[in-house]
DNA sequence: CCGCTGTAAGTAAGTGTTCACTTACCTGTA
DNA sequence: TACAGGTAAGTGAACACTTACTTACAGCGG
């Protein structure tokens, strides 16, 4: 147990060498070689360090996915500091930019039918999973709520799947319509936000739902 | 140019079985043999029929992505038929139909990057695209708004941004979860739709936003 | 109606390549 | 000496794709 320092290091070098391989030549087309050759080091070595690729990929998609899963723990208790379009602004910005990083990856699961039924076990085994973030949202805005700060009527549950679904889809987008997305999608991403923000319906004088148009 | 008949019946039915292997296998690990295999053709008729595996790879998704492009392009028309909480609901269960059938092999092209760009290519040139449905959607809206029965202060864009993102996510979050996400996502489709229809924020006497609860 | 020919549909049996992974070995150091 | 860290040089399997072949039949001059 002593003395770990080079393995860890080696260890590390090897991830970040696999990352980088998955996002230049895609999940599929990621090979032992390559990343050996990135990393600086043996394929064998690849072989001290993880049992095998699968072991590999996982322990990268986790590191890319950590974000993307525990983002918002710190949210609720926040409720009733600082005014709720400036938080929901932050947050979706935020959002889109932890969706864009971690999404491209939890997607390309699709195609490794084996790797997305061990992410799904390890969801399973640690209570973990994208859907929380919908959860602690909608716990946020039924505070802010009962504090007056949302309209009396609305559907707190509704609203963040509302919310987080248009920043999910609008990573989607960018991502799969990559350097071309930019035209075809007509907005910039601080006005995309602002407009979601200013669609919340909030409680006071003038009509709720794009309040600040 | 006589008699093509039985040629596209083959082409068909490989098409179908790629398909299938596809929704099995994954798209990483779909091999020509086992499409051979389960079309009951053996593998060197498949390059008969296509030159070869990217070929048929970018037939099977342009099949598959076809809905996924096309759904919207009737709805705008019909503004002021029917009352727009019901062409709402309508249109949020046809996207999570829509989205759960295309979006899974949509999303799997991020392990591809070679067809993830063939497929943006053909996207630039017929100018269609997955970003067209926020268009249409925004415009029905606006055309309800001026008709007075959408709120009008509210922003069409941002609302079908909120809508379809929300349709949208729900479909990955189901598809990503899995078998487990029905106990994980604790609403079902149909309470899910109708939570989301009833969020949009309509002008009459009670405040918008959750008008119909 | 015959016999000939061109061709489309389909296949068995490969080919070369690339892949994940292993073996046998070397080296520095506690 | 024991062992962790590292490697060169494989190995067998799987892959996309090809070659050389058979079969079926449509078109057509006689």
């Amino acid at each position: 147990m002593t003395s770990r320092g080079r393995g860890e290091a080696t260890r590390e070098r090897i991830l970040a060498a696999a990352s980088t391989v998955i996002r230049e030549r895609g999940l599929a087309h990621t090979t032992t070689k390559e990343i050996a050759r990135v990393a600086g080091y043996s394929e064998a070595t690849l072989y001290k360090h993880f049992t095998g690729k699968e072991d590999l990929f996982l322990a990268v998609l986790r590191i890319r996915l950590a974000p993307f899963i525990g983002l918002m723990v710190q949210l609720p208790d926040q409720a009733g500091s600082g005014s709720v379009p400036a938080r929901l602004t932050e947050l979706g910005h935020e959002m889109l930019r932890v969706y864009e990083e971690s999404a491209q990856l939890a997607m390309a699961l699709f195609a490794e039918p084996v790797l997305l039924d061990r992410q799904r076990e390890l969801f399973r085994q640690t209570g973990a999973g994208p859907q929380h973030a919908n959860t602690v949202l909608a716990d946020y805005l039924r505070r802010e709520r009962e504090r007056g700060r949302i309209a009396p009527t609305a559907d707190p549950v509704a609203l963040a799947n509302l919310f987080l679904g248009a920043c999910f889809y609008r990573a989607f987008l960018v991502a799969f319509l990559g350097p071309a997305g930019d035209q075809l999608l007509d907005h910039d991403p601080d006005r995309f936000v602002r407009e979601l923000v200013a669609a919340m319906p909030y409680p006071a004088a003038g009509a709720s739902g794009a309040a600040a148009g």
